[in-house]
RNA sequence: GGCGGGGUAGCCAAGUGGUAAGGCUGGGCUCUGCAAAAGCCCCAUUCGUCGGUUCGAUUCCGACCCUCGCCUCCA
């Protein structure tokens, strides 16, 4: 069955086509951070959502080559650095440092590249298709020296965000006093130098100035992609204006068709609301690792709600997946015990009643995350009894080992190797385990409680202690 | 006004025209010196409201209510 997922162009689940369906090979272009700030964690559930994506793609087979962009000039980020009195690149190079550091904690797979909008060649490559849309009458220069996409020159604009330009209503942020533009909703390709961009400045046929945000995508997608791309995704909230723009541009100077597939994140709610900074319920990645939430609590959490759901981001959320978490690691645990990984071993196919192949089959359908957990669970249940029962065979549980191996290799959950554990607690357990040797129990008890108090965990099992790293 | 997402047990959340997955919490049991941890078991006559279609609707249709967004540079 060929993966099917719900195309925001044509509002239908469709199954995936490929421009090669030979090769299995997928161009996809996902909208990466403007890195003015740290990311928060509305950017990673969409960038958690791509990885999903990615991984899912590549464990069917696909050669997945995914470009991620980064926004190194815009307003925000000239401000900053302007209030700051540093240059632009000093000002956003912490800040890409940040995020790839952000990202391998979450566990994301990397892209293939992460263009910058900055690079001479990306600049050239926006100079050059800006230069063919103005030669098309696509575009235009205005009074301020800026040059505007003409969107009336596009009959298609509107065909991704569905909407009807006659009936737009402008809302309150709309700036009244662009009169400059010969449409309100024209968009601009290029920004004319004013003062306050300092030297953050590029010379083009239209004068100094610096790319519109738009065409930085555009140009990157299609010099590192080709004209044509299987898969773009990025958050609802790109999807207008952001990404309207891209076809426009795309379209206007190829003539070819941009994207296949749209896709598209809803957002992240955090305790109800829209997490915004004045509302101070804005979380960056960092933030709540520095709280104690592990990378993997964090990506679960965000990973673990279908896509195109609004997620509600709570602390009640995070302490589920803690839990839920644990309850996978304790299963794993279990099943390294009891068989080594044999590749030679098939990984199994059914396991009682369940048929393991439905985690797969479950993200093939949109990325149903939920289906897909809801059968790891399922299978977490029913080895655990059979275990316990002791009717499992260790070739069983290697071949579960393979499977869980592939789903793994998709969700990115597996704890990291065992933590040093620390001289200190080592001389204290092994303090308790002779105190318990001797059946001197007021003294365990005391020595478990000074172990909790740095912070790791005693499970007790026959004639043996563990401790688990608790934060 | 236009476009779009939601409303399923205490919380999170799948799902199908045929009678409700899964996770967390909670309760019970097992294990245990005690506890914790862990495992197993239990926990929605009901799916926002009201109508309609149907042998049968949470699932299809209609109306309504509530809620969260987008409509020019926020993933």
């Amino acid at each position: 069955m060929l993966p099917h997922f719900h195309n925001t162009l044509t509002r239908q689940t469709e199954p995936l086509t490929l421009l090669d369906p030979e090769q299995k090979k997928l161009r996809l272009y996902t909208c990466g951070p403007t890195v003015y700030d740290h990311a928060h964690i509305g950017n990673f559930r969409a960038y958690l959502f791509e990885d999903l994506l990615q991984r899912h793609l590549e464990s069917r087979g696909y050669d997945v080559e995914r470009i991620m962009n980064l926004t190194d000039v815009d307003d925000k980020t000239i401000r900053g650095a302007h209030a700051k009195g540093i240059s632009l690149d000093a000002y956003t190079r912490p800040y890409k440092d940040a995020f790839f550091a952000d990202c391998a904690a979450l566990r994301l797979r990397p892209a293939k590249a992460y263009p910058e909008a900055t690079d001479p060649k990306n600049i050239e490559r926006m100079i050059a298709m800006i230069t063919t849309l103005v030669e098309r009458q696509h575009a235009y220069q205005a009074e301020d020296g800026s040059v505007y996409f003409r969107i009336t020159s596009f009959a298609d604009y509107g065909k991704l965000a569905h909407v009807d330009l006659q009936e737009q209503r402008p809302s309150g942020r709309v700036q009244s006093d662009e009169y400059e533009k010969e449409q309100i909703a024209d968009f601009a390709l290029w920004k004319a130098w004013s003062p306050e961009d300092g030297d953050v400045r590029w010379e083009s046929p239209w004068g100094a100035g610096r790319p519109g945000w738009h065409i930085e995508c555009s140009a990157m997608a299609t010099r590192l992609l080709g004209d044509q791309i299987d898969i773009h995704c990025g958050g609802i909230d790109n999807l207008f204006p952001h990404h309207e723009a891209e076809i426009a541009q795309c379209e206007c100077v190829t003539g070819r068709s941009f994207v296949s597939l749209w896709m598209h994140c809803a957002h992240l709610m955090v305790d109800g609301s829209k997490m915004s900074k004045s509302a101070g319920n804005f979380y960056t990645a960092r933030q709540l690792m520095e709280r104690g939430w592990s990378g993997r609590e964090i990506r679960y959490t965000l990973l673990a709600v279908h896509y195109r759901i609004p997620l509600n981001f709570t602390m009640e959320g995070l302490e589920a997946s803690r839990q839920a978490i644990a309850r996978i690691d304790t299963w794993r645990e279990r099943l390294q015990e009891f068989a080594t990984v044999d590749t030679s071993v098939r990984p199994l196919e059914k396991l009682g009643s369940i048929d393991l192949e439905n985690f797969f089959n479950s993200l093939d359908n949109d990325l149903n995350i939920s289906a897909a957990l809801a059968v790891l669970f399922e299978v977490i249940r029913e080895s655990n009894r059979q275990l316990d029962a002791g009717t499992f065979s260790a070739d069983q549980v290697a071949g579960l080992r393979q499977w869980w191996q592939r789903v793994n290799s998709i969700l990115a959950l597996e704890q990291e190797p065992e933590e040093v554990i620390p001289e200190a607690v080592a001389t204290l357990l092994a303090a308790r385990q002779a105190a318990r040797d001797a059946k001197n129990w007021g003294d365990s008890d005391r020595l478990r409680d000074e172990i909790a108090s740095l912070g790791w965990q005693i499970k007790d099992t026959k004639g043996t202690q563990k401790v688990l790293r608790r934060f």
